[in-house]
RNA sequence: GGAGAGAUGGCUGAGCGGCUGAAAGCGGCGGUCUCGAAAACCGUUUGUCCGGCAACCCCGGGCACGGGGGUUCAAAUCCCCCUCUCUCCGCCA
């Protein structure tokens, strides 16, 4: 959420930046909204004042009259009075509860202000890149998608999991569930040692946390809804960052580096069609996701690094990639702005998004109440920063080891990395 | 799933219709003392919103004692609903 004194101080700032990103907002309906909210508080708060005052006067009265039944008749006067006076009161509080749920309702569909670096472009065409890494690899057979590996070794089975559940679901096998479980560990385990704290947390969330991320309100469609009204989480990112909502950080914590694995559940409505083959695109994945708090003065050296951090990955998986900064178009909801990391995928014969980073400011903190506690401030609390970064997108990340280490015989080789995670395991080959 | 108990400030814990945004203790911060520290003593210490102001200082006011609603001139205190926690029973990986 942004901040309503910018909204309303700086309205051209927030309109360049909705133009920018390609977004419309209803700019003159929330700036009404937003000064008749105030207005009403501001009434009915004089009546609250002078209904406090009554109230203590006929304490007083009660307490300290010498002349009780004199005492009995200004306190009916009083009381009278205070009754109408509440009358007034009720009229106004349904007024300001109307006006609030029109005001959040508006404030809680804008999406973050890109930050100033940020290239303005139209869509992900205008994204800009920043670095490569590795050379793709020169086959001297054809190569081959990896759904098509994956099931001539027998280790994806793409028709039975649509039996299980339905298109889009992945079901792996013998030493496919086992490379599953092995890059989830080294992922994991590689963050761990390079100071990220990991957790292990819930997969469902209720609708406060969904809110805090920027899930909800707005991208509900995009999400599965248990019965009750739970959410299953699309990003381990929802849980890590939630994890201090309502809390206040002590700066000397700051900055705090967290890490995931979670299972991830996205409906992907309206994407149907694309990415329809495969890992790439699918209803349940797993991930392991970086997320850090930070002082809003280190919160874009803490996105640099944190990209560093994704790309140690593909480094020692051997998997080369691209670094690219979205532009102002194809940025999310909640980022100010974000690296995405683009790994090589022969059967695309291009490069596919593998992990992306973003650094939130204070629009998901805002949402979630996150704040620290700086000495140096005379009172009061700071919001956080928040980040989040994939590192990495398991599925994703099998199927560029799928199709970046295919033999001509229809074999892959494990990356050197894997292989302790493998049980010794050096090639997969057709069992 | 059944039965009971509870939810108060950073923490422990009082209050059970008005003088309580909240006693006391602990913790934190500032000070006195000391070469310095400890101890002791003194002071200070909730958040949020609206308005004033150049101002996150300050001043005036509103709201908040798990959440929502009700009774009342007035609710942390009384009533109802919900959520959560704890104890016991049942079930269970």
């Amino acid at each position: 959420m942004l901040d309503a004194k910018l909204v309303r101080e700086k309205t051209e700032e927030v309109d360049a930046a909705m133009a920018n990103r390609n977004s419309s907002w209803d700019r003159d309906g929330l700036l009404a909204i937003e000064s008749k909210r105030r207005a009403i508080i501001t009434q009915l708060e004089t009546l609250q004042a002078e209904r406090n005052t009554a109230s203590k006067e006929i304490g007083t009265l009660m307490r300290e009259a010498s002349d009780k039944d004199a005492a009995a008749a200004s306190v009916d006067a009083i009381k009278a009075k205070v009754r109408d006076i509440n009358v007034q009161i009720e009229g106004l509080e349904q007024d300001k509860l109307s006006a609030e749920q029109a005001f959040n309702e508006l404030m809680l569909a804008l999406p973050n202000i890109p930050s100033d670096g940020t290239p303005v472009g139209k869509d992900e065409d205008d994204n800009v890149e920043i670095r490569r890494w590795g050379t793709p690899r020169d086959f001297d057979f054809e190569a081959q998608a990896h759904w098509d590996i994956g099931p001539s070794l027998g280790i994806i089975d793409f028709e039975r999991a649509v039996k299980l559940a339905k298109s889009r679901f992945i079901l792996l096998g013998g030493l496919g569930a086992r490379l599953e479980r092995a890059i989830i560990n080294f992922m994991a385990d590689t963050h761990s040692d390079r100071g990220y704290k990991e957790w292990w947390c819930p997969v469902i969330g209720n609708a406060d946390t969904l809110r805090g991320t920027g899930q909800l309100p707005k991208f509900e469609d995009d999400q599965f809804k248990t019965t009750d009204g739970y959410y299953l989480i699309p990003t381990a990112e929802t849980m890590l960052t939630n994890i201090h909502r309502d809390e206040v950080i002590d700066v000397t914590d700051l900055p705090l580096h967290y890490c995931a694995y979670t299972p991830c559940f996205r409906r992907e409505a309206g994407s149907a069609g694309r990415d329809t083959r495969g890992l790439i695109r699918v209803h349940q994945f797993d991930k392991v996701e970086m997320v850090k708090y930070a002082t809003p003065e280190t919160s874009y050296d803490e996105l640099e690094s944190m990209v560093v951090d994704a790309e140690n990955i593909l480094q020692l998986l051997g998997l080369p990639y691209r670094v690219i900064e979205l532009c102002t178009g194809d940025l999310g909801f909640s980022a100010a702005k974000t690296y995405d990391l683009e790994v090589w995928l022969p059967s695309y014969n291009g490069y596919k998004e593998i992990s992306s980073c973003s650094n939130c400011t204070d629009f998901q903190a805002r949402r979630a109440n996150i704040k620290y506690k700086d000495a140096e401030q005379f009172k009061g609390s700071k919001l956080v920063h928040t980040l989040n970064g994939s590192g990495l997108a398991v599925g994703r990340t099998m199927a560029a080891i799928l199709e970046n280490y295919q033999q001509a015989d229809g074999s892959v080789v494990v990356p050197e990395v894997l292989v302790p995670y493998m049980g010794g395991v050096k090639l997969i080959t057709k069992d």
